[in-house]
DNA sequence: GTCTATAGTGGGATAGAC
DNA sequence: GTCTATCCCACTATAGAC
């Protein structure tokens, strides 16, 4: 029971097509970059001509609306569980941020790479990510500062704008510091 | 008095027509943003023809290297001016920040946009910014979560990643209330 | 649903004449 | 220092046959 039925059984509405093609566009982003994901590129991933992919697909941006959906859901399940086994605390917020940043530093910023094309995504899908956080931080203009926060160190420690000797983890403290000051 | 000397007059080093083509880089840059500024449309820009830039610059990355120290520069000295003017207060420094950066986004983005070529760099250029914000958060890595909390909410505002109903002054406010705090 | 062929666009950069 | 000509690369996407 693969959840396929014949050749265009679906799983969760999609082809085993093009769930293989959602599958080989994560890998080739996780391990290329964005700039790597080329339609043509994506296909010989697959298997079959890039003309092929727009069976599939509308278009490229399809393709990673699909991943940015996926992977925000991914994320907020991460943080539910993280909040659940480690406490809905701050410290587990910004630690579980740089894990999932860290260990999916492609997919992060694709996810966070100019406008967020709301009318497109999943309603519900950008609210339960950020409703953990306002699960430590209930006021809303402290969380999007924190946030701000957590997004900036992230961008900085991936483009590797930070200092050979600057104390990385020290600042990720310090910030939390500051934000658990602030919400007293 | 120009600071020209006949075709091949130098101001900084750079000859007339050097200094043209970074004119026309910035200018270019600020109004269409990173892909706009095409070797093609720079020449074109400058009245000559794109491999003539090659005469001048070994390659773009030099131009935008240009524009890069340059602007380095320019925000430590709207630090300096507005720390003279305004006092030397977190509200100053995040005030500035912001202001710098939504006054010339496109250029913002070329400036933190990947791995600052360090070795590149004018020495003392990074540093002399960098001193600004650490008159007013001497803790070097409170600080630099500082920087990445301005860093954030820089790119997550011009990115359009805020909700339409998001107060982004009050966020802004609320970060630098928080280290303010943490500061003391 | 796959293919081949190709359109259309754009980019950075070099060679060599003047 | 400027030009023309050109290389070589890459990309998204479409047309139309099978």
């Amino acid at each position: 029971m693969t959840g396929t039925v014949g050749t265009s059984g679906t799983v969760a509405g999609r082809t085993a097509r093009a769930a293989s093609i959602v599958a080989a566009a994560l890998e080739i982003l996780e391990t290329e970059g964005r700039e790597g994901l080329t339609m043509r590129r994506l296909a010989e991933a697959v298997g079959i001509r890039a003309p092929s992919l727009y069976k599939h697909f509308p278009d490229k941006a399809a393709v990673e609306l699909i991943l940015i959906e996926q992977w925000f859901t991914e994320a907020a399940i991460a943080f539910e569980q993280a909040f659940a086994r480690d406490g809905a605390t701050l410290a587990t917020f910004v630690t579980t941020y740089r894990a999932f940043a860290l260990a999916h530093p492609h997919l992060y910023r694709l996810m966070t790479a100019g406008p967020l094309p709301r009318h497109l995504l999943t309603p519900g899908v950008e609210e339960r990510a950020a409703a953990q956080l306002l699960k430590v931080l209930p006021d809303p203009d402290m969380a999007r500062a924190a946030f701000a926060f957590a997004h900036g160190m992230t961008m900085l420690e991936l483009d590797g704008r930070f200092p050979p000797d600057a104390d990385v983890d020290a600042a990720w403290q310090a910030g939390a510091q500051a934000f658990r000051l602030a919400s007293r």
